[in-house]
DNA sequence: CGTTACATTTACGTTAACGTCAAGCACGGT
DNA sequence: ACCGTGCTTGACGTTAACGTAAATGTAACG
């Protein structure tokens, strides 16, 4: 009971991480993912599913595929390489800047909105007042 | 000095408000806009103004222009009227929702990535010791 | 062997918010 | 009349990340 193939189908993957099989199909075509065959089907290895929650990582913090697949690619080129080392900390840095950014222009937002909508709320309070008579 | 025209022309608005000729048209053919006309050109009056004022407010709000246009919409049909104005605030409600959601995962995302970030520097700072030898 | 249940490839469609031509008025100046 | 500038409309292009449909394959079940 221990070599329980170590691979997953389409499906499996799709229930396992919530994506879609056009998603997993679409990764492989960009060269995110490169699940080997058996015939025509897809199997997706241990090392495939690294790569998908790395992947759906990179998603949540906000990078684009192209962005992703070049870290991946630094990643697993060469684990030990430094130059790309250099490189994945700097793109990583990068955006870190971009997201504490989208923060503060996020709070700023929120809290405008929070006033507005106060605004807004205090008005329609008149408008019962008034229509309280 | 006091009869100015009021009005100006598409070049004076993109400058003022920092937007494209093209993005004018094209909020006027989504009816965000309704400049009035001096032959053919378009004559953006004081109305115009402020509501792409609100327009940039919105979007700045990471409100959809679809989204906008009810709320511009709902706004100046009549300034006074209750059951748009408690749909104006749910919508504010529910986007300010959205946000304060958006702004939790984003501080999630930052301090991962942060983790993450700070993993690699020390991956690095080891490299450098070896090199050093 | 026929049907059922997934799989596969190919390729066009979708959405938002404009960008980017192209071709042609319109008006002031010379 | 001609030029240059700025404005106009119209229409196709762009980007990301898949969705969706069509036609076909194939593996296992009964």
């Amino acid at each position: 009971m221990s070599t329980e193939t170590d691979t997953m189908t389409i499906r499996q993957m799709c229930d396992a991480y919530d994506v879609t099989p056009r998603t997993l199909r679409f990764y492989e075509s960009k060269e995110l993912l490169s699940p080997i065959r058996a015939g025509t089907r897809r199997l997706f290895t241990r090392q495939d599913r690294a790569r998908l929650r790395l992947i759906l990582r990179g998603k949540r913090f906000g990078f684009s595929l192209e962005d992703i697949r070049q870290l991946l690619d630094m990643y697993s080129r060469d684990g030990a390489n430094e130059p790309q080392m250099i490189r994945t900390c700097e793109l990583a840095r990068a955006r870190l800047t971009q997201m504490e950014a989208q923060r503060a222009e996020l709070d700023v937002a929120i809290s405008e909105l929070k006033t507005q909508l106060a605004e807004g709320e205090a008005t329609l309070a008149l408008f019962r007042r008034a229509a309280a008579e």
